[in-house]
DNA sequence: TTCTGTGGAGTGAACGTTCATTCCGCCTGT
DNA sequence: ACAGGCGGAATGAACGTTCACTCCACAGAA
């Protein structure tokens, strides 16, 4: 009875639907404008329906986008785990994943600057900091990024660095060159993707001390800081 | 005569004034909220004065934020240029650049936030798009860690990437890094902040299959600045 | 000194607009 | 004929902006 479903139906995902053109609209506009941004009534235009239907399917305008930020993670987080091999190397894992966001934010441009949008927001920032995990059906357990990164610092493949700086390293980079592509700033070629992921491992890797030379300690650069 | 004045009169700083009150109080939300989550009357209360006291020194919201930005994003790279040596090494003028990305956050959170959504916003990006440069006093050249990466590949120093793809593996890692710290989800120590700006020097340099020379050409980089 | 006139900073209620949300008549499929 | 999905006008709240007014410091007259 209750149309405004809080869960995320699994094959609701019928194209040319209402709901689906309401939700395919607001991720556009909201990825452009923002929350505040866009109206109710810019996304029932964009969605070419009435104002009142985007009410017949969600609640209000909190519910909608919220809702939406589940779904759009949920799929965003399989498409990572894809062909995920747990037992592959390390670097391999690594390299899976984080080409697996790049793939999703030149293939899904909008679905990206979304996410992002929320994991920017207050909503977002307080639910990063009380640690949230989409329930779409996974174990809600911790992301693959962070079990590869703890695994290699075990294995002294990684470096030993705290666990925010290790994704810092290397989400960073790639949010910062996929909305440069979404942009157009930028054309994120395979080559560009694949030397900007060697050079992000390089910057996480352990280096083993064989090839070390002594002369520069690049851990304690120039240090005249204060205390 | 012209209360509005778009100019950014340098020794206006007075705190206490009403206009500074007015500013602060407007970095200090919109950081959180953004433009849009932002209302005039929230601005008012925040700094304690009537709402239409703002509309005695800014034309409208607009101004109000475009002429912040300016400024902040002038104080900004001021401080960035703060004891900068163009004839230091490569490796050492980047480690000043992002070190003074790093310390900038850290000590102005609500600025650095507050530039953030402004370059996120749809007017930041076009602005982007467009090369802006902000037109306070300096000559409008390039940012100087693009002229950095310039000289770095011109002396095979750093990776032959995109400027784009260098751009994102420094600046990136720093933002993410920043914001988390400002979110209270990480302690940024110096420690943290120098073996991160290692691996991100890690992560664009140049490996040489020669052992690299301190003494090879880093003294006199003057030369092979831009032509 | 005291009083009074003046000008500009400061205010917040008022205004028109736009927002999120509701409601009701229409329209289509059965 | 009828039920229900649907559009868009209706609604009240909230927004940006304005403006008539207060307040205060100070200059000049008495």
């Amino acid at each position: 009875m209750n149309v405004h479903s809080t869960e995320i139906s699994s094959t609701q995902t019928d194209p040319g639907s209402k709901r689906e053109l309401i939700i395919q609209a607001t991720i556009r506009l909201i990825s452009e404008y923002g929350f505040h941004g866009t109206p109710i009534s810019m996304i029932a235009q964009e969605a070419g329906v009435g104002a009142g239907t985007i009410y017949r399917y969600f609640k209000d305008k909190d519910t909608l986008v919220l809702e939406i930020f589940k779904q759009v993670h949920c799929v965003f987080k399989k498409t990572l785990l894809h062909e995920y091999d747990a037992n592959q190397t390390i670097r391999d894992r690594f390299l899976h994943l984080c080409r697996g966001i790049f793939q999703y934010g030149v293939q899904n441009p909008y679905e990206f600057k979304f996410i992002e949008q929320f994991y920017n927001s207050p909503y977002g920032t307080s639910l990063r900091r009380e640690k949230f995990f989409c329930n779409c059906g996974d174990t809600g357990q911790d992301l693959p990024l962070e079990q590869v990164f703890a695994a290699g610092q075990a294995q002294q493949v990684i470096k030993d660095l705290p666990l925010a700086a290790l994704i810092a390293l290397t989400i960073g980079p790639i949010v910062f060159l996929v909305k440069d592509s979404i942009a157009g700033l930028i054309q994120l070629d395979q080559t560009t993707i694949n030397s900007t992921l060697a050079a992000c491992w390089e910057a996480i890797q352990q280096e083993t001390d064989t090839n070390r030379q002594p002369g520069s300690t690049p851990s304690s650069p120039s240090t005249e800081e204060k205390p």
